[in-house]
DNA sequence: ATGAAAGCGCTAACAC
DNA sequence: GTGTTAGCGCTTTCAT
């Protein structure tokens, strides 16, 4: 900059200016700026006008995976109004592992990222790593897994509606006993779906509610096993709800292995937004949640935060429909 | 750090040092001051480190689509060393688009990240703003879709070899027709898919190689006509190989619509990750790409120019091989 | 409309 | 083993 500076006999200050596009400098300064800047090739360094503004126009992602559909939609969302905003992404995968979460959080409330968009782990317990980064002052947003109980923006799927939902289903279906298979009873979406999935079958009278829902720890050998046992025991269920797509796929592998016939013996219905549930054997009918815009909105919200920088801690709650795609998986006979 | 300096009555280069754990300074004075520093929760201010030292510590991926199995795999392998070494990740996605490719490529090269990852898009159709990088010093490594007739390191997979198995196994199987359907006509790892594949067609003398190659554009509905009017002709391909993940989906889906029995009809086999290949209808023979070590070898690689600052421009290129793995789809009648 | 100068928070060279 | 100081590249206030 100060080369530029004295290439073209003119200060810093109104090179930043120019470069600024302030109303400031007169059009005939700028353009000489501009072309001069683009001639020798010259960009402003990111890092000094973060620490000088105090602001990095940075944003973090934190999320479980991104290896799975759900996620990498809802990243695209993301990345989509912060690219409008002109933004950048930093992405932190903590693996499912909560203390991989605690320090990806640490890590960002050094001022590297403006602000944080999170989906907790399965094994998240507590919220206070999280409430600490508002408390810092850096705006937080829970897309899709949520931790409860503390005051934080989020924007969510009607879980419990849905599980309800997936019940109901099943029932219609013609299931005398379904069961919910959860990934993890810490997860709050997933007892949101599990609770809902309870209530439709108190209400309908069917089933076994208080059997009616499955911890299955993740974790691929142990989750395998955990789904044998399952479906080798003697009241075993006629119906599945998975509650995650992993589930899902393994109950799918798992039922080939053991040569259950799916609907026949078994129907299953999973959350998912996996693309290729229509050309599975049998086609999956799936409760698919709107990721991109879970991932755009909670991006708008964060922004929305950031952007009034004033200490309103309001906490802003979307929630936004999934849908039941009826397929084979789940046909009556 | 001025504060925690005043507070603890010693100077801020003590203090910088402290937090390094540099050896100049004593045990006793490191603890007081990580303590301090816990107590009062004071972190360095990573823009500052960046300006001062020069590094940010970051790295850049530039890819055209995280909702791609391979590409979700890929960003794990990456991430991996990333966090090993300590680094942040920055995502970007470039949707197949130049022009995105080119700005992003743009905004990395301010000093933003210490290195770029890159798998270029489908459109991309020359070099130069990722020569631009490299000259202006910043190491760039390609991961699966180089570029090629640049001088740029790069991890990839044995595109040919793969190409020409995926023909041979489908002249075993016993096509008399096969085709290798193409997403880009620029984009050098399909290129090389397609040689192998025609070379192979030539050497067993099978088909007709020089019309085995179908390019379909990508973009959906554009995408899923060309499919069917290639399913539809007469001299109809009795094998097809997918050269990418997206176009066998599409395939299944179509022959599904029209009826066309595989792998009765049609044999199917394609270049993919995806992970419901087993459970599809029918299971789905793939040639599979080692998606993770792909992204860890390129990050390795892209770390190991990072560290030693020279400016050797040796250009690394790993090739890690594909698998095939045999499935219902291309079975023999 | 332009420029001078202070300082964002840190590191590193050097002095003691 | 600890302290002093210059300066990384920029923005911004204030002066002109």
């Amino acid at each position: 900059m100060k080369e530029l500076a004295k290439e073209l006999k003119v200060s810093v200050s109104t090179i930043s200016k120019a470069l600024h596009d302030s109303h400031e400098i007169s059009d005939r300064t700028k353009k000489k700026i501009l072309d001069a800047a683009l001639r020798l090739n010259y960009t402003l360094n990111p890092y000094a006008s973060s620490l000088r503004k105090k602001r990095s126009g940075t944003i973090a992602v934190i999320l479980p995976e991104v290896a799975d559909n759900f996620f990498s939609l809802a990243i695209n969302g993301i990345q989509s109004v912060a690219e409008k905003k002109g933004y950048h992404v930093l992405i932190y995968l903590s693996h499912e592992k909560v203390i991989n979460e605690k320090s990806m959080v640490a890590e960002c409330n050094t001022g590297r990222a403006d602000g944080i968009l999170i989906s907790v782990t399965s094994e998240t317990s507590d919220g206070e790593h999280i409430m600490k980064l508002q408390h810092d002052n850096i705006p937080v947003v829970f897309f899709d897994r949520e931790f409860e109980g503390i005051p934080v923006s989020r924007v969510v799927t009607n879980d419990f509606e849905s599980g309800y939902l997936s019940a109901i289903h099943l029932i219609d279906k013609g299931c005398k006993n379904p069961v919910f298979l959860s990934i993890s009873s810490s997860l709050s979406i997933c007892n949101k779906r599990a609770a809902g999935f309870k209530t439709a079958l108190i209400d309908k009278k069917k089933g076994h509610p208080a059997k009616a829902i499955v911890e299955c720890k993740s974790g691929n050998s142990e989750m395998n096993s955990q789904i044998k046992k399952l479906l080798s025991r003697k009241n075993k269920p006629d119906g599945i709800v998975a509650s995650v797509e992993r589930l899902g796929m393994s109950l799918y592998l798992i039922a080939q292995e053991m040569k259950i016939s799916i609907p026949g013996d078994l129907k299953i219905v999973a959350f998912s937004t996996v693309e290729t549930a229509p050309i599975l054997n049998p086609s999956l009918t799936t409760i698919v949640q709107p990721a991109f815009d879970i991932g755009k909105t909670a991006a708008e919200i964060l922004f929305k935060k950031i952007e009034k920088r004033e200490k309103i801690l309001t906490e802003e709650i979307v929630i936004l429909p999934s849908t039941l795609i009826e397929r084979r998986s789940s046909q009556k006979k």
